[in-house]
DNA sequence: CAAATAATTATTGTATTCAATTTGTATTTT
DNA sequence: AAAATACAAATTGAATACAATAATTATTTG
């Protein structure tokens, strides 16, 4: 192996992460340590440190004696993540707006920069990955040791619902994609201004805009075809 | 070693967690893989998973080649506690009283009844462990999966800075104590009516009787002695 | 032939061994 | 004597080897 060990873990850590966020590992997968280990090489005592890592993140879950699946998302998960979402990520931004420093200023300006140049090239993982840095560097800015779990848990379900519902059909949705677009210049700026409660409330609008989107999908205007005979059965 | 390695790892754990909520173990304090896996009869592979666990539930960080060290607490710590934890608090509670199950209601009802008889016998441990039980169920009666890691947080602090400032020297803090006693009961009656409006209520007031005895000692009366000549310095 | 049970295989968990990094100490150099 | 460097001890990280648990297949029995 070319690299060090610790970078191979590493490589391995970001991989994982990002193949879970763009769902290329799927829900509830389960992640085979033998194979895993000979594809980073890898012993099994690393990348079962890995796992515990990432578990801890939320990313993934470990089961005794049954080894590590990806973190599920029921509809219960979806209930929980519309009722957390707008509280924490208002917060947090407000709190990114009080806190931030000039570096990390800078830092979500470049990842801004990165999402809206995504949202060229259109790729979808890319899109969902460049918006979920925006969103962990406003985490960074907080600093708040008890809110950012909880964020860190959001961020990766918002990616993974986004990679399954944002499938740009209409100009509609292509329209709402370049809005988020305007609102993080708008967060940008009120975190530059230090305005913590237009922060807050810029974060809420962007929440909203998000949370419409997914509706959409999650709620599309019902069929209007009438149900069909079914074999078998017949009208009295 | 009498019990198998799955309960010595169990024991490791509760034994670790209990012994940071307790500050026995002190914030900052730097733990010894060699001596702990002795101590508990497993070998530095499975202590070192279990690191790893407590590290991703915040009780532990974990340093490149430097070992695992309880979490610190710093005065940042200690302000961001008082930012996020009535939100969290009153969010929690709120939706324990909109999901809680039966089995839950008991298990809640017992947490409270071990919780008086331990501000009987008067072990500020003990008391400390019964009242963070009690919350970490209705964390568990919320079942939200995205507040629940920064509520696990905001309990291991709260249960730290309870051990540091809570000593009940004058009549005032026994009262509070048998106040927030009182307070736990509001809350359970709250869960059981499946009143979300009022347990959130509850759960502020709770707080702020909380946030106010750990304010009368980080900011005690000033001394009023007069400073002292100090052996060199001259009075013009 | 179906259900239950026993044996085999595969996978996870733990222990031990080996390697790399860090830290403390001693020696050298200016 | 102070600083810097080199060496040694201790501690952490990774790999291999071993044990235990779960899953699968084959066999037995009703």
């Amino acid at each position: 192996m070319s690299a060090t060990a610790k970078e191979r873990k590493d490589l391995l850590l970001d991989t994982l992460r990002r193949d879970v966020l763009t769902m290329t590992l799927q829900p509830g997968a389960d992640l085979d340590e033998v194979s895993l280990s000979e594809d980073y090489g890898l012993s099994r005592t690393p990348l079962r440190d890995a796992f515990r890592e990432l578990a801890g993140e939320g990313y993934l879950t470990l089961r005794q004696n049954r080894g590590a699946r990806v973190a599920e998302m029921g509809h219960r998960t979806l209930r929980d993540f519309f009722l957390a979402a707008p509280m924490i990520y208002s917060s947090i931004t407000q709190l990114a707006a009080e806190n931030a420093t000039p570096a990390q200023l800078d830092e979500l300006k470049d990842a801004q920069e990165a999402f809206k140049s995504t949202l060229r090239t259109g790729n979808p993982s890319d899109r969902t990955l460049s918006n979920n840095r925006f969103h962990a560097i406003t985490g960074e800015m907080a600093g708040n040791v008890y809110l950012q779990p909880s964020l860190k848990r959001l961020l990766i379900d918002h990616a993974r619902i986004s990679m399954t519902f944002y499938q740009p059909r209409n100009s509609r949705m292509v329209e709402n994609v370049s809005l988020a677009s305007e609102q993080h210049d708008g967060i940008i700026r009120a975190i530059e201004d230090g305005d913590g409660a237009k922060a807050a409330q810029l974060a809420l609008d962007h929440w909203e805009l998000s949370r419409g989107q997914i509706e959409l999908f999650v709620m599309p205007t019902a069929l209007e075809a009438p149900l069909g005979a079914v074999p078998g059965t017949h009208t009295a």
